[in-house]
DNA sequence: GACTGGCACTCATTACGCGCGAGTGCCAAC
DNA sequence: GTTGGCACTCGCGCGTAATGAGTGCCAGTC
């Protein structure tokens, strides 16, 4: 049967209340404070069909209604329209990333606007270096046995690495490896960093065969394993808001997943390629066992069209959505345009 | 008048147990779980006493007696033993800080460490720039009008930083830059910096001038502002254990003032010299107003005697105070060899 | 003088009963 | 399909009562 348009405005009506007043809405306040033009009987018969279909229930009998995951899903995929930012909220944001001197710095500052804006936890995730290109790669010699890799991407991204070479080496034969390393892998994507790497070490001449070797292991080690891992998270005692009334009183679980830095990029990376950028989860829909009571709306950003990371926030399923989605969507988008500068 | 040493158990006893259970204790349980030799009332004499004299109270008339700020502090001064670390926990720690790549590594491993071994908030200051050596500096040419500056100190810890040149550079003065900063500073702590970058420019040659004053800039914004700015910190969730029991229900103060890198820096950074290294402030005596229901025992550490950075956890007062102090001592000294074995 | 047993008293916590009222579901009427 | 009416449900708040842990004090004992 095609959803009733009146049954959507109440579903809309349900969320928008509920979202505020955090109380569950019965069916006379319902009608008082938006201006359906029915009376509360009928809008009851359309609650009633509603908890049928799953959108809505009532935490006892007697009480009003609250919106079920699935309620929330739909409101998010049909009823709301995107709030546009105020321009106070676009003020924040300028300034705020304005000042930033640094990539730590632009990620930082961007992770605290996130949480201050939306008064949820926010993530962040550094650009990611496989999705990166490599600027300048530089080797510092630390001793004659030891050298300090240091690795530059056109996201600002600085990665560095302590080499330990097998065998003493000399100030020339460092600067033939740097010399060979920047060939071959300057301004390449590092994606594609695997092949390249080991195209290196077969190219190498003899005496530089070993420590090119323990070079590269250490640059695949960078690129391969280290390469998703950064992420920044601020916000965390907005979790606390709401007199702990979200989360059924234990705060703790959710806190201690937010400390896994892999759960935290499992949140903000986009795993499924073709959707339409930004995504978000609700309750149930999340992976996460422990973030089952949270919503996680959260996007990519980059220069550009590219996407080089992801960010995001998480709070309680009852949140503002249009407003959450808006200001999310709203700092990727800032963030893309900073780093594009670059 | 002298404290009497069966009040002191008194005290001993009911700290110990309030620690424990968590609830008030009364007179009758305290004879019971301690075989202190003598009648329940006669504890409840002392108790009135101990009350008296501020270091228990009673939340309500006819409840048991909990211990004050006071009564923590006296305990910790005098009371508590301190209690070995088992043979596992020695080995936990040994196996956790073992594998460590990286000072990046080093941190976050002994921050995670802290709060599993002590179930608390744990922080972890990065080794202090000011109280560290140079022992290399890099330029790094990312453009004619830019370089990368990338410093490494002799406790691991590297800091990079974008420099903008007032005009472009050839690659002869960017060496011949390079090896005036490594000649002035090269081996130098960092707490001379400053007097050492000033003599820089001075004897910079009329060419490298303006380069050399940019390069000093950001150098003594790196020494100066950023000094002691980094900080890790793990364990959050375990704020929430206890049921909210402690801190009257509301996380939230104490969740942002741990969003505060100053304050967290506060927390663990020893700011009067003369102290025997560990210190315990319960309560009342913690300088921040948000977190004037909880305790921090904290510490410096480093290679040897000498202190580059602090280390340390925060709980409710409530908390096991001797254990607290010998994880926290234990860890500290680990770190410390781990920092000098480099 | 220090310790002990006894006893009256206090008071938070728990349980129970009860009325209130928000909110529902159903039905007959429009 | 919508509406007003009405009986019904049930969580919430509140006052009262019972419970019991724990105390303070006092008189007696070593």
């Amino acid at each position: 049967m095609p959803m009733d348009d009146r049954k959507l405005d109440v579903l809309r009506a349900i969320v928008e209340d509920y979202v505020a007043t955090q109380e569950p809405v019965g069916s006379k306040a319902l009608v008082e404070r938006h201006h359906l033009g029915v009376s509360p009987a009928t809008v009851r018969n359309d609650m009633a069909v509603l908890e049928d279909e799953g959108f809505i229930r009532q935490p006892h009998t007697s009480a009003g209604r609250v919106p079920t995951d699935r309620g929330y899903r739909l409101f998010v995929d049909k009823l709301s329209r995107i709030k546009p930012l105020t321009p106070a909220e676009r003020r924040a944001i300028e300034r705020f990333l304005l000042g930033a001197v640094d990539l730590d710095d632009v990620v930082h500052r961007t992770v605290r606007l996130l949480a201050q804006l939306t008064r949820q936890v926010a993530v962040v995730q550094y650009p990611s270096l496989s999705r990166s290109a490599v600027r300048h790669l530089e080797l510092v010699p630390i001793s004659t046995t030891r050298v300090l890799l240091v690795m530059i991407t056109d996201t600002g991204r600085v990665e560095q690495r302590l080499v330990e070479l097998p065998g003493p080496i000399s100030a020339d034969e460092v600067t033939a490896l740097r010399q060979a390393i920047n060939e071959r892998l300057g301004g390449k994507r590092l994606s594609e960093a695997p092949t390249q790497v080991h195209g290196l070490v077969e190219e190498a001449s003899g005496g530089l065969r070993a420590a090119m070797t323990a070079l590269a292991a250490v640059l695949l080690e960078t690129v391969v394993e280290r390469a998703e891992e950064r992420v920044a998270l601020a916000g965390t005692a907005n979790l606390a808001r709401g007199g702990m009334l979200d989360f059924q009183g234990s705060l703790r679980p959710i806190l201690e997943a937010l400390e896994e830095e892999v759960i935290l990029l499992k949140l903000v990376s986009e795993v499924d390629a073709g959707n339409a950028m930004l995504r978000v989860r609700i309750g149930d829909e999340n992976e996460i066992e422990d973030l089952r009571a949270t919503s996680v709306v959260s996007t990519g950003y980059g220069p550009g069209v590219t996407v080089v990371g992801g960010l995001g926030v998480l709070g309680p399923t009852r949140m503002d959505y249009p407003g959450t989605i808006a200001t999310v969507r709203a700092v990727a988008r800032y963030v893309g345009d900073l780093l594009a500068q670059n």
